[in-house]
DNA sequence: CTGAAAGCGCTTACAG
DNA sequence: CTGAAAGCGCTTACAG
């Protein structure tokens, strides 16, 4: 493969100045520039990322760290981010926790990450207090998405679960139901996920502000998955006397209660009424009325955060939106969607 | 940062004998070893990515390159891939195409992939004749899964889609359909996906051997999406006289299907059939038809094709299933799954 | 605006 | 089994 010392005869500078002229830098001259990139071109030039990274202390890289890339939101959001840094100029190293200890110990445990890229992205990703530790030693740069655990001196963007659980309670209490259930995550996992947390919060603020006191028995804690949906749901019937509706902590959970609503012979919303968060891909195929967030939006914007102190910009203080309190989390908005899986409950 | 130099220090050897021992190599002694180890540990020591890869000229990483992340089965095998390169140490650079130009022309019409990584797995991506020979000639190794184009010295992984889309076609003829309509991808496209034209194939092979001329008319071209399949169908029904039934190339695009076909007041399956291919995570809760396969399967079996070599290992050639012949796509086998979207048409 | 030279932190023949 | 030394291909002060 041809390297700078080709590139550089060929234009009859030095090394320095074809790095200089090939990055852009504005010290070479337009005249200097142009040979060196005709010069580039005409050899099919292409840096060494390992040199160059080795050299100039920088790796041009950043992990993103997910929990699980098949699920919508972590998809979305990954491929929103990868369309800002493939842009940028920068390379996204994959890491799907998928559950694995193992990996998330070799992931964030040790100085792994420090040599390998310039930043962090954390979607979802609750950290053990020694994980964190750890990170924050390494000084890196990172942004969170949806929170998990809180980094200090990263930046966080996220949506607000509590309003958002709220907003969806309210809709089933607002069409008449009094019995409406949860089926939300596992709080007693070693790992919880504070959206986990937050939904269940707001979900209890906007019961007791309608004066029900939250039933017990009618929160069910499962998986965010379809399976864990089902799983939860089946649960739920088991219990006896069900409720008219369903608040599910997000859609894929929501689908996974429609089919075992379905396959207990109840229908949806003549017996029971469900409600998801996230507005997923297939929400409108499914009828499912949800809280829409934007799992793009929050994508792209914390990439952006990212790369942009990267850069030498500085960390945008007042210009963005929410952006006003450094420190303070970015908060997108939702909005809930009616569709046919909510209705009123039926007359006793 | 702790270096190399460091770990030698206090374990009393030279940077050569740390270098081999981190790495495993056969020629240190146990003592040695387990000295260089400690100190290692001690020093919370992690080798330098970037030295590491310009001394060594490899590069620990793999790109993998899909059309859509956020697609059920790109998102499935890259979660499958990432597991298998992560236990053996290799990192994942993911190339998210999203039907952007200029990013393929950027991940595979230089030598920007060369210097890069050690090994790219194509995902249903195709290539130009131009891509093609670029890619022919910076001799990397690499594999595909689900065609796309062929790679000369490249191995494949696939299905039979010409295959899988008989079996569908077959399923509705079986059940006494006639008029059955196909919705499918765009052959019009420069970069016509095989996939596309395959399963286009195996249905009207299927049509003709049960003595059916394909009509034209209901064979409607549009995206692998959701949105695809809706407005696909939306086309479909635009045309007049209805199909009794509809094969769609992907579960996504039947599962828009049934969205069209619902908003148009027409019931699943008493007015039309319709079936997909995948088995998509939703396609249970949708009660979908569908021929099964397995994208994990297919992630993780062309991982370690394309692992194997890069450790030595000679690439496998008789020992595994359906390897016999070098050179040949390895074919994963699919399966029917009957849910509620097929019955026997109503009779007239 | 440009170049000579040092140095980034490893791995790899080579020699022993 | 181990070490001294060269070299991987760039970038970066430094000097001019």
């Amino acid at each position: 493969m041809t390297r700078i010392d080709d590139v550089a005869r060929l234009a009859g500078v030095s090394t320095a100045t074809v790095s200089r002229a090939l990055r852009g830098l504005p010290t070479v001259s337009a005249a200097t520039r142009r040979r060196v990139l005709a010069a580039a071109e005409q050899l099919d030039y292409a840096v060494s990322p390992s040199a160059s990274r080795l050299a100039g202390g920088r790796t041009g890289t950043v992990a993103v760290v997910v929990p699980r890339i098949t699920r919508w939101f972590f998809g979305t959001v990954v491929e929103a981010v990868e369309d800002v840094l493939q842009q940028a100029g920068y390379d996204l190293l994959l890491y799907n926790l998928g559950g694995r200890e193992q990996v998330r110990q070799r992931v964030l445990g040790t100085a792994n990450l420090h040599k390998r890229v310039d930043a962090v992205m954390l979607v979802a990703t609750p950290l053990r207090p020694a994980d964190l530790t750890a990170l924050t030693k390494l000084r890196l740069p990172g942004v969170t998405i949806s929170s998990g655990t809180v980094v200090p001196d990263w930046p966080c963007v996220r949506i607000d679960d509590v309003g958002v659980a709220r907003t969806a309670t309210r809709h089933l209490l607002d069409l008449g139901h009094r019995r409406i259930a949860h089926i939300s995550g596992d709080p007693h996992d070693e790992l919880a996920y504070t959206t986990h947390l937050d939904r269940r919060r707001g979900y209890r603020e906007a019961l007791r502000d309608a004066g029900i006191d939250p039933d017990p028995g009618l929160d069910v804690e499962s998986q965010f998955t379809i399976s864990g949906g089902t799983r939860a749901t089946e649960e739920l019937l088991r219990r006896g006397d069900p409720p008219t509706a369903i608040f599910a902590a997000c859609d894929e959970m929501a689908m996974g209660a429609m089919t075992a609503l379905r396959d207990a012979g109840l229908r949806v919303p003549q017996d029971v009424s469900v409600i998801g968060v996230d507005d997923h891909d297939l929400a409108g195929v499914l009828g499912l009325s949800t809280i829409a967030q934007s799992a793009a939006e929050q994508g792209r914007l914390a990439a952006r955060i990212l790369l942009d102190p990267l850069h030498g910009g500085a960390r945008p203080s007042s210009g963005g939106p929410c952006l006003d309190t450094p420190g303070a989390p970015v908060i997108l908005p939702t909005r809930l969607i009616v569709r046919e899986s909510t209705a009123a409950p039926r007359a006793h």
